[in-house]
DNA sequence: CTTGACTCTATACCTTGCTGCAAGGTGCAG
DNA sequence: CTGCACCTTGCAGCAAGGTATAGAGTCAAG
């Protein structure tokens, strides 16, 4: 009932990219060169698939191209000492910990300037001046010439 | 005793940022054209040099420059009120919040995966379920096409 | 067999946010 | 006047991650 094999147009529609992508990925390496017909057409195995929405997902997450090929090389490959798979987890960890931090950051000074700005009936707005000055919330729009 | 106009390369360093990117910004409408002496040397305001911090700052919040040019818009008009810089704020927030939640998720699979991997000799891999979404060729995928 | 949808390669272009460079003009100290 | 830092314009390029186009061949239905 399933198709053992797919066109790239089938293997994109499935995945959600399209077909450039699929060849994109190609010629970075993040899929493997699938068979051709001897016409010259790709013949995608099924788990090409669910192994481009795996990137797509990554994506997502924050990860660079060349970082979802790191991972797919572990994912890749069994073989893979685990001290070795441990030190690349690791390391994305303190990434991922880093990108988590800066959000986090960036939510709660966005999420108070956005209070205080429901908080103001007026045409004067906290968060523009939030803005126009150090990032801090000062309590009054103070005027100093900040360096940096 | 504060000097009244500055060349481009002092409104830079004082804005922190290269003339280019001062220029770059005229370009793009997000400062606009200052004076120029006989010469053609701008001649900025004061008052540039905190815009353009203004610029770095939502930057850094996570506002595109596109995004950056609403809320310039927005804070060079007196009228607009508040809530239309809150409204542009809460979709960041709601944004950040979904990056937020993707990473925290992929971070736990991470986590396992060290943890596993430190513990057994066997590397199964959470990332793999944590990324992979439905695994299986489905054949029948309610999985929308993400859009993007 | 014809038609239309699909695929092939190669190459060019896009967007975002800058950064750099060339070739020339300007400002000012010494 | 010399010298040097600074300014002008325009255009190129970079990194990332694709997207589009041209000109050709292929597949499958009718």
């Amino acid at each position: 009932m399933n198709q053992q094999v797919l066109t790239i147009g089938q293997a994109a529609r499935l995945a959600g990219v399209n077909v450039q992508t699929f060849r994109f990925y190609e010629r970075r390496g993040l899929i493997e060169e699938p068979p051709r017909r001897p016409s010259g057409y790709r013949e995608y195995p099924a788990g090409a698939v669910p192994r481009v929405r795996f990137i797509k997902r990554a994506q997502e997450l924050g990860f660079t191209l060349a970082e979802v090929h790191e991972l797919l090389l572990l994912r890749d490959d069994p073989e893979i000492p685990c001290k070795q798979v441990r030190v690349t987890a690791e390391a994305k960890i303190l990434d991922i910990d880093e990108k988590l931090r800066r959000l986090k950051a960036i939510r709660s000074a966005l999420g108070s300037l956005v209070a205080s700005c429901a908080a103001s009936l007026e045409h004067h707005c906290p968060l523009l001046e939030a803005l126009d000055d150090e990032v801090e919330p000062a309590r009054s729009s103070r005027r100093k010439p900040p360096r940096r």
